[in-house]
DNA sequence: CTTGATCCTCTAGTAACTAGAGGATGTAGG
DNA sequence: CCTACATCCTCTAGTTACTAGAGGATCAAG
């Protein structure tokens, strides 16, 4: 680690201190490198400080941005969605409902995507349950899907 | 409508008369232009006929393959596995329990991810149920997202 | 010095489409 | 015949969120 970054920033913070190379905050918060990168390219991350041999340096606060930007991946909101959140997150007196509408939104497609599997696996299941393990020509499966008659949008 | 055409196929049945343009297949099984030509590209459909000028010219054959294909994405299978499935269709003499191991594949990734989702629909309707449209500063939602001791995977 | 780990930028790929751009052909009506 | 609209062609590139190298540079330990 370069003294230089250290002198230049004596006295910052914990948080403020930029000493963490990617590999670091990639093993810190789960996310792969490219993955990192991905979201610096995109805008989602700031670009962080660089050493003098240019390897990117991180503060606690980027990590901490980036278990957010995960968070929300896992519970499956959009990029632009996370994009939106975090900046409501830097306006602590603004209104929540903007946040809360993004949930809400999200709420309803998981709702709308677990419907709509529940039918599929039905399908599926009443398709494998004719299935005697015979020949193709008595095939089930084929036949359901050969079947335009089980198709469900005609 | 070239003549040449009907009158180089004069003795083919239905089945096989190429006489149906891309537009009118794509009316007849619900798939997009853009779609049908992308399938071709891919091998999962023959290249068809042509016309004196070039145009695509299918039958009713092709429309069988092409709902087949529908039916099989509506169920969520990738193209690859339809690409086996119909390969088994022309093979009718052949077991069909690879065909029901696709299909039994399939049945498991929906049952899985109707399990995902279902925990995620949980925690959204926790993070919402919190929520008491106020500010930023006391946001469930951004509160939740930012915790990450809320994390799932760590 | 060597070796292995870590990091850099860049290009392109993944899966299944989808959206034009720019041009050609077909058909109906005047 | 012309015009206007519909239909079709190929080609390129975009969508979303990553991901996989290639080729090279730097860092740290032995």
């Amino acid at each position: 680690m370069s003294d230089d970054t250290k002198g230049a920033g004596g006295t910052k913070t914990d948080a403020a201190r930029d000493d963490m190379p990617i590999g670091s905050l990639a093993r810190l918060t789960g996310v792969k490198i490219p993955t990192i990168r991905y979201y610096e390219e995109i805008g989602l991350l700031p670009a962080p400080t660089r050493s003098q041999s240019n390897r990117r340096l991180y503060a606690a606060r980027d990590a901490a941005r980036l278990a957010f930007i995960r968070h929300a991946r896992e519970l499956g909101f959009d990029l632009d969605a996370i994009r939106i959140l975090m900046a409501l997150q830097e306006k602590p007196e603004q209104s929540c409902s903007e946040a809360d509408g993004i949930a809400r939104a999200r709420l309803a497609e998981v709702e709308d995507k677990i419907a709509r599997l529940s039918a599929l696996k039905i399908e599926l299941e009443h398709m494998l349950e004719g299935c005697a393990h015979g020949r193709i020509a008595t095939c089930r499966v084929i036949e359901v899907l050969a079947d335009h008659g089980k198709c469900r949008h005609q």
